[in-house]
DNA sequence: GTATTAACTGGCCGGCCGGTCAATAATCGC
DNA sequence: GCGATTATTGACCGGCCGGCCAGTTAATAC
């Protein structure tokens, strides 16, 4: 068999408790969850729980760090495969953007609560990321692909924000009179987005 | 004096405990705030939130309730006094909606609370907000003002979850390299959206 | 092999949680 | 005025909270 029934594994034990700490905490929020869910879900005692991580909020950090991390990891990804920019290949990175959120909708809960509790160590990684995004504007403004009158940060900004609050807030807008499917209104996004940055002539 | 002592006024009482459990909850969330608290803040008995709420649950609900209420009240009549559409009415929309979540930022807050906990009700009073801005963008497109190739409700939506997410996001981009004031950024959004709705040619 | 360390368990703790209840005091209908 | 109603209090409840601790078992170092 695969596995000893009465073998240890702390590396093992770690993650399990992780990734429960995860689906409950991104699920229910930090203050709702108890330690005996915890341990249930993961399927170990309290105690130990305790033992690897000291405290529920020092298993949140570190929840929150490993997701940050994954989060991290997997855009640097996605922008290191995009080529030269141009007002095209900044439509499919927005794309790109959004159907990651719509596949990852923890990641965007996630963001949620770190917001609401004032967090700032998920901004810090993100650095990073946007500041290579917005050298990306940068240089297609540069060659007169993009209009050149806004903070390339501001761009990259726009959209981020226009996707994470898409799903953020899907509860809250998606019985709008007109609102259309999350495909209908990532392309009448894009057509405003694309076109508002087109050269001044 | 204006205030007896040992006088009652429960309606009074139940605004006090209202206002209390709007700045706790809103701050803080729902299960993050306790009894007590709300108690000592609000200068009552337990009981007596017991008494007039019936619940913790309860109390939350009705300060929702009222928050959006206002909200929407509040909406309304900027929507209201906005006269005829066209770009330049749709950018002084955009902006005072902008100043009002700067101004208000446990409105902010306590739609990412709603969000996050999938309650609908915040959307429900909005619909008709949005359906009457929608209808207002809409004869703006009719009118040649604004490019009719993007549905109205989808043109409300960018701008208000933009306006959103940049203050319930704000300790994430806050520290982001190149990032811009709330002015600055509220500039170059506008020129984007703005431009980018513009009729085609 | 054996001592040391680390993983893991079960039972327990003080404290606070949301909520109840009986008693009291102010208000209201008449 | 006076009885019914309701606002308000403080004492109290069972239960669960996060965390601790003593003890046991497995892995590791030598």
């Amino acid at each position: 068999m695969t596995n000893q029934t009465t073998t240890r594994d702390p590396e093992q034990t770690r993650l399990r408790i992780m990734e429960a700490g995860a689906e409950l905490f991104v699920e229910h929020g930090f203050s709702s969850v108890t330690m005996s869910q915890l341990a249930k879900s993961a399927g170990v005692t309290k105690s130990l729980i305790h033992h690897h991580f000291g405290s529920k909020e020092r298993l949140w950090e570190a929840v929150k760090e490993r997701a940050f991390e994954r989060y991290f990891s997997t855009q640097m990804a996605m922008l290191e495969e995009a080529g030269e920019p141009d007002a095209a290949l900044l439509g499919a990175s927005v794309e790109a953007y959004f159907r990651f959120l719509q596949a990852n909708p923890e990641v965007v809960r996630l963001f949620a609560w770190t917001h609401l509790e004032g967090d700032t160590s998920c901004g810090e990684l993100d650095a990073q990321l946007v500041g290579a995004g917005a050298e990306w504007v940068r240089q297609a403004q540069q060659r007169g692909l993009l209009r050149d009158d806004v903070n390339p940060t501001h761009v990259i900004a726009t959209f981020v924000m226009t996707c994470t609050q898409w799903f953020e807030a899907k509860c809250h807008h998606q019985h709008w009179p007109g609102m259309g499917s999350d495909d209908a209104f990532l392309e009448d996004f894009l057509r405003i987005f694309l076109e508002g940055l087109l050269p001044r002539r």
